[in-house]
DNA sequence: ATTAGGG
DNA sequence: CCCTAAT
């Protein structure tokens, strides 16, 4: 049964996709809605589960059926044609950023900030009421946020490139040089922030609606009061000896953790208070930011190693009246990342492949969180446009531009014949080609565009066009920096043996190309190469490629755009999906070795004039499903501290109140939900009821785990005793 | 939006 | 953690 989410536009992209001859451009902006994000949740690799810091990551934790439903959708890396590919994306990528202020995001330090802030400003207590104080109303900031959400992932392909048509003037070259870029572009970005989007008016601080007005109720409010269990405990003498204190105050477990306001903060120029920069209302705002800072800061620090994105900052930026209100916030939420263990079997060619250090595997944590996860939501809220296109893609005019630049095209042509004139490139190439295969055939076919998955962006409406295009770019560029694979597909078959050569796999000169596609899919492994910027030699300017946008107008015409070093732009967090590679690495790394070993030889396909090729198509089997998915949540193992919270509240206030023990004892951790409480809660008792041995993960104190199974015990007692005898309150407190 | 359960 | 059904 096909969720019904699907239904969205995704399925359209989907859809079309399907159809070989179409071909699909980055159009963008032109369709742009605005809406509010309420959340938004990431898909755990297969394995899933990442675990930054923390030292003792729980096997237990990785999930086998999350792997299992990521398996299939994994996509292979395949030989040169796909280095040549991803190549050429990066380096497009790249070339692109450069124009667009990717300097700025590039520090690291500051973009980590502004991630940081950015989470700020989506708790909601905290969020709303920044906005409020900050006195951005619509006039000033822009209340609303905006949120796109690009979408689809995959690569699609000309289905059919008219043969003469597109060739010569984009044609780009691949050099074998990409790999390079590759692998430092990875590297460069590495981490993303994940951002979380709340939309609950739960959340808010202070509002807590429960209040049965019973006895029991009063039994929870005070800290020193004891709770119903531990009454009950005493009366009945089974007394459980408890070490810890007794009562947390709400935010006790997370002070733990928490760390200072001044992480946030500490850069100032990185801080971006949600509206505008600062000062303002900033005196306004009380505690509650506070509060919120902490909880932020502490999220980030989990997952801080594996998240945060280098993210522009902008320092004075807020040029424009509340432009610290600007954040955007994209989230990149392909589903698949990982590779599938499963899947190895497809080919018959397959090799091992040797691992390159280069792209050694490395996980990167970054998430998205969802508050809250109605899936409903998550269909409404997020409006998704693809962009299709026209000849004139985002890309095309980078592309076509300079001889030799590198482009998405990739063409490939009979070595024999004459390159295309254009450029030295050529040569090279060529050189590189004659060495791998003397007398083939080359395989020509046209990229024309690939899609990028799921592309989330949040922005004051109050934003420039040009800070858009930024952001875009930067979401855009974060996707592809992040280690960006391509996969083949042959007929609808994923082409996992990147040893084989084009012609075994059957991509050759006489074959029909029609069914070839490629998928862009994130690089779990990336390469580790720090190399802050390979220097691209092709570059395309990205902001070329995103010129429709100009189009559109602003809505309110700031001054962002004059400072760009500053960044004023808004903020991106990008929540990528980062599979721990433990796991299912087993696979991935293969294709990414081979990947790069093939790269060597014949990395590059020499570009040529275009041919007839038919279009390739862009398979999609299930991909159109996929690009709908959204990434699972990263694993964020619960802390003895926070074990204890929950303990604690849960003895107050009894199983089946996890909105309240959420508001109770998780106020401020914004990535735990009350269903989250409410699982742990329960594996909670399953590991209580476990012997020693069997448990993993982080060791939970005894202690505590008595206490579970005490305050288990007693509330399903009391459970069916209300269901027995409704009436009485008390028994509440009284038991 | 929450809860309760199964996966 | 995810997903669903039922509230």
């Amino acid at each position: 049964m096909d969720h019904a989410q699907r239904g969205n536009g995704l399925g359209i992209l989907g859809d079309a996709s399907d159809s070989p001859t179409k071909v699909e451009v980055f159009k963008t902006l032109a369709n742009i809605r605005y809406f509010r994000v309420l959340k938004k949740r990431l898909d755990y690799g297969s394995s899933g589960y990442q675990v930054p810091a923390m030292p003792h990551v729980p096997r237990s934790a990785r999930g086998k059926r999350s792997v299992r439903k990521k398996v299939d959708d994994n996509q292979m890396c395949a030989f040169d044609l796909l280095a040549t590919v991803a190549g050429k994306l990066l380096s497009e990528r790249e070339s692109s950023l450069t124009p667009c202020n990717i300097t700025g995001t590039s520090n690291p330090t500051t973009e980590k900030d502004v991630i940081k802030q950015d989470q700020l400003d989506n708790e909601k207590p905290f969020k709303t009421e920044a906005f409020d104080q900050g006195g951005c109303d619509d006039s000033t900031l822009g209340s609303e946020i905006i949120f796109h959400r690009l979408g689809s992932y995959t690569s699609k392909e000309h289905s059919q490139m008219p043969n003469a048509g597109a060739l010569s003037p984009a044609s780009a070259f691949v050099k074998s040089g990409n790999r390079d870029v590759f692998a430092g572009e990875s590297v460069s970005r590495g981490e993303f922030g994940h951002s979380l989007h709340t939309s609950t008016t739960a959340q808010k601080c202070g509002t807590r609606r429960y209040c049965p007005g019973s006895v029991e109720s009063g039994a929870c409010e005070g800290d020193g009061i004891k709770t119903p269990l531990q009454a009950e405990q005493r009366i009945t003498g089974n007394v459980i000896a408890r070490s810890a204190p007794d009562m947390y105050s709400l935010a006790d477990p997370m002070d733990l953790d928490a760390k200072p306001p001044a992480l946030v903060s500490s850069d100032s120029s990185a801080e971006v208070p949600p509206c505008g920069d600062h000062v303002p209302y900033n005196s306004s705002v009380p505690q509650c930011r506070d509060e919120m800072k902490f909880s932020v800061a502490r999220d980030d620090d989990e997952n801080s190693s594996g998240c945060t994105n280098p993210g522009t900052v902008t320092t004075n930026a807020c040029k424009a009246p509340c432009i610290g209100n600007r954040r955007i916030k994209k989230l990149l939420a392909s589903k698949y990342w990982k590779v599938g263990p499963t899947m190895s079997k497809d080919e018959e060619l397959s090799n091992t492949v040797e691992m390159k250090p280069v792209f050694r595997s490395r996980r990167m944590s970054c998430t998205r969180q969802r508050t809250q996860r109605s899936s409903f939501k998550r269909r409404k809220l997020f409006e998704r446009f693809s962009i299709s296109a026209s000849d004139g893609g985002i890309f095309r005019e980078g592309i076509s531009n300079p001889p030799g630049k590198g482009g998405i095209k990739v063409e490939a042509r009979h070595s024999a014949v004459t390159l295309h004139g254009a450029n030295g490139a050529l040569s090279s190439t060529r050189g590189q080609k004659s060495s791998y295969e003397s007398r083939d055939y080359h395989v020509k076919f046209s990229i024309k565009s690939f899609k990028v998955p799921e592309l989330f962006i949040e922005i004051p409406e109050n934003s420039t066009v040009g800070s858009l295009k930024r952001t875009v770019l930067e979401a855009v560029t974060a996707i592809l920096g992040r280690g960006l694979r391509v996969g083949v597909l042959l007929q609808g078959r994923k082409v996992r043996d990147d040893s084989k050569t084009l012609r075994q796999a059957g991509i050759s000169h006489g074959e029909r190309l029609d069914n070839l596609g490629f998928t862009l899919e994130p690089n779990p492994t990336q390469a580790p190469a720090p190399l802050a910027n390979p220097e691209d030699p092709h570059l395309l300017h990205f902001s070329d490629a995103i010129e429709p946008l100009s189009r559109i107008p602003p809505a309110n015409p700031t001054p962002d755009q004059g400072t760009s070093d500053t960044t004023p732009q808004p903020v991106l967090t990008f929540i990528a999906n980062c599979p721990e590679s433990d796991h299912d690495s087993v696979h991935s790394p293969a294709d990414v070795s081979s990947l790069n070993k093939t790269t060597g030889n014949s990395r590059a396909l020499v570009p040529v004039p275009p041919m007839n090729v038919e279009a390739l198509a862009v398979v999609p089997l299930r991909k159109s499903r996929h690009s709908e998915m959204v990434q699972r949540r990263i694993r964020r193992p619960f802390t003895v501290a926070e074990v204890e919270a929950l303990v604690q509240a849960v003895e107050k206030l009894g199983t089946g109140r996890w909105r309240d023990v959420k508001l109770r004892a998780f106020e401020n951790a914004k990535h735990r939900t009350y269903v989250d409480l409410k699982d742990k809660w329960k594996t909670l008792v399953h590991t209580a009821r476990i012997s020693p041995q069997q448990r993993r993960g982080e060791p939970v104190p005894q202690e505590l785990l008595d206490r579970v199974l005490s305050a288990h015990a007693y509330w399903s007692q009391q459970q069916a005793r209300l269901q027995v005898k409704p009436p009485p309150a008390e028994t509440c407190l009284l038991l």
